[in-house]
DNA sequence: GCACAAGTCG
DNA sequence: CGACTTGTGC
């Protein structure tokens, strides 16, 4: 994907050695601001992966030895990039399989723009804080050696793949014990059967990495949300208006944010693709992973933003060129009672599976209504008690007996059959109810004469 | 209220005779501009009415005689009225019993800031394009002259007033005839029971306006939504984030917009309320009312804005200085579905009510049947033929017994009978439950088991 | 126009 | 945490 600067902390000018720590967004921007005048545009760096490799002599452009890292940034973020001045040298990516490529993400420029208001300091968010930009930064870091070449081909129309890939180092995503069952009230919780996350919004969440061997040094974490439907998959994930952050916020539509301060908020110029950044730590002696704190800014019922449109977290753990090592995918759904949802959807989903072997289709009517009603006569259970209803006229008599009798085969049925028999009832129901809906309009419809009657249908 | 500014059409300096066109919004801003100087800031025009009536003195200003509609206009719409060089005779309120006082409205100067872009010219909505606020300031209040001598507080604090108040020209409005039952998908449809318009939103709305008599020339008729419960009245009513009209637009954050092209639309500085002015032209030759159409741009269910809090129009008609001359509400409720919507709240209404007098909480099972036994025999309908069903098992039963009651109660439409009727029924039920029971028992004790017999199979 | 979906109130 | 509310898909 997009490249990605883990410049040393505060250097002003980019040491080749690298910091640990990445530059602090200000940091960032003010040098970026510097590089402005060389460059145009920079151009994302993608793993062209699955679509098209071509494009892939971006590598021409020219950095600078001491802007080598913005320059990377940049290139790898911007989408054309006119002049660089200086190139360093790109590792060529490596050709894996499934080598994925995703949008390019961050958009210095962009960031830079809305940054403007420096003294806005807090990025944070409301609650959180991320980085959104200014404030703390600047001294963090310093910049990274001097990107060595590189032949990106940016193919920015390239839809982000989300494609799993555990890579060498064996990236891996975790969410905790495996809660059984989604406890009732918790602000997210995780289905491994669906394999999703269920999170409140604005909540913090934790999720873990790891790597079975060491990555290379400086590698780092980008964190991008796209619509899991193919038709939405070109469109950006953004916050909606309700929940845009206020403009001096780095990450004001960013979807998803990280606690961490180091993180990092990316709009990506050319696709407008919102992600974020942060340094990939390898876990504490001891642990297993690394955890890192998230958050989500909108349901995904958000009117004018995700609008009920599934959406998948797509990590991807990259080394400090921008070079993708791992790739991993989370479907997350973001909303008020994951608990409840959770359930639900798992209900649904074992429901969708089971229900498949069976005649689903039943013919037409009545057939069924044959079924029970003689041969068995399955009559008053045992001990239950008998009741009789009286009832004026025909229509109401009959419409009711037809329903009477959809309950009468529901006793009927031996109990190992009952979902074969509610595949059928199913249907059969679904017929039933139409008719009975029929019945009732043409029941009402006639009755109505009382003038400007219908003024309340109980 | 406020006042407001029937000014000529067109007419750079305001002629005092009148047109009968309002300003565009553009014009009136023009205009407005050239007074900036004079003028500091107004002060709200209140009607004091309700809440307090000392500050009546407004008056004393003097306004130029050729800005007088301006200046009574700022007066009006400005809450802590500085120096006005100018101080036209400001006709007194007349001091009626309920002439009541809603906050001002429209804030010329909150409009002619963004009006900056004079260009924008139209006001219609729809696209809309009406006034905004923001920003603009400085401009506008320079500092004027001296005040005179005035004392008026602009209780501007003060909460909008929602007094019905016909006036002495029996100012009325009226939603057309009503529909006995709300059609299922029209886009808007008037409870008269309730008192209530259900709008769907962004749909044009037709609400027609009289007067018995021939109001003065001029006059105009405003609109201001407020919220209807007390502890959001303090609260300015507008638009959602998603639902926000463009920057350009004088009429951005205002939820009611008027498809007349005469509508201005004014944000009151002082209290920021959005309100709107239109021309109030009287009926044309035969017919009794004036209709205009209204289309609102947010859901009273917007996040982030109505919020699902109930709200309310208040409609003044107001002479051409602003003051008021009569004064209706109408309860609002913008929503998907207006036809269910209302069917559901007309429901609950009458069930509100109805439920009081008799034992409401249906206790479980058989308790009901306490009830009324003998009182009610009202039986079989007429002519009908009876038909007895014999069910087994108090589920199917009870709920066979449930779409019984509605099929019953579609006869006996009544709503306040509807508690009525559940009780006559439960009486019978057990009466007949009884009967029965004695008679299958001794059926049974007669012919053995097989007989049950009401196999009832239609 | 029904029924589901899903945020929120109590 | 249940139930209602209420916009939207079908
Ligand atoms: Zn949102
Ligand atoms: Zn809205």
């Amino acid at each position: 994907m997009d490249g990605n600067v883990p410049l040393t902390q505060q250097t002003q000018q980019p040491s080749q050695e690298m910091a640990d720590l990445p530059l602090s967004q200000e940091t960032f921007h003010a040098l970026w601001a510097t590089l402005q005048n060389d460059v145009t545009s920079g151009s994302i760096l993608q793993d062209p992966v699955q679509v098209n490799l071509q494009n892939y002599d971006f590598g021409t452009n020219v950095i600078q030895e001491n802007q080598v890292e913005f320059q990377v940034e940049q290139i790898q973020m911007e989408p054309h990039i006119p002049n660089l001045s200086i190139i360093p040298s790109m590792p060529s990516l490596p050709s894996m399989p499934s080598l994925p490529n995703m949008n390019s993400e961050g958009s210095f420029l962009d960031q830079l723009n809305s940054a403007l208001p420096p003294q806005a300091g807090t990025d944070q968010t409301p609650g959180h804080n991320m980085p959104s930009s200014t404030g703390y930064a600047s001294a963090t870091e310093p910049a990274t050696s001097p990107p060595p070449s590189f032949s990106p081909p940016p193919n920015n129309q390239q839809l982000p793949s989300n494609v799993e890939y555990p890579g060498d180092y064996a990236f891996e995503i975790n969410l905790g014990q495996p809660t059984s069952q989604a406890a009732k009230s918790v602000s997210w919780t995780y289905s491994p059967t669906l394999k999703k996350l269920f999170v409140d919004r604005d909540k913090p969440c934790p999720i873990q990495f790891k790597t079975t061997s060491a990555p290379p040094p400086n590698c780092f974490i980008r964190v991008l949300p796209i619509f899991k439907q193919a038709e939405n998959l070109a469109e950006v994930v953004s916050r909606c208006p309700n929940h845009v952050g206020s403009p001096q916020d780095y990450s004001k539509d960013h979807l998803v944010l990280c606690s961490d301060p180091a993180t990092m908020y990316y709009t990506d110029l050319q696709s407008a693709r919102h992600s974020l950044v942060v340094p990939y730590t390898v876990p504490q002696v001891g642990t297993e992973f690394s955890k890192y704190l998230f958050t989500f800014k909108c349901f995904i019922s958000c009117v004018g933003g995700l609008n009920r449109r599934k959406i998948q977290l797509v990590f991807t753990l990259e080394n400090e060129t921008g070079s993708i090592l791992g790739r991993q995918v989370l479907d997350v759904r973001v909303c008020a009672c994951p608990g409840r949802d959770r359930k639900t959807e798992e209900k649904s989903f074992e429901k969708s599976k089971a229900p498949q072997k069976k005649p689903l289709k039943r013919g037409p009517s009545k057939v069924t209504s044959v079924v029970g009603l003689t041969s068995f006569s399955k009559k008053a259970k045992k001990d239950e008690e008998t009741f009789l209803i009286e009832v004026q006229g025909r229509e109401k008599y009959e419409l009711l007996m037809k329903i009477k009798e959809s309950l009468d085969l529901m006793d009927c049925v031996a109990p190992n059959q009952i979902s074969q028999y509610r595949q059928q009832q199913a249907q059969q129901q679904m017929r039933l109810n139409h008719q009975i809906r029929e019945e009732l309009r043409r029941y009402y419809r006639k009755k109505p004469k009382k003038a400007g009657g219908n003024e309340n249908k109980k």
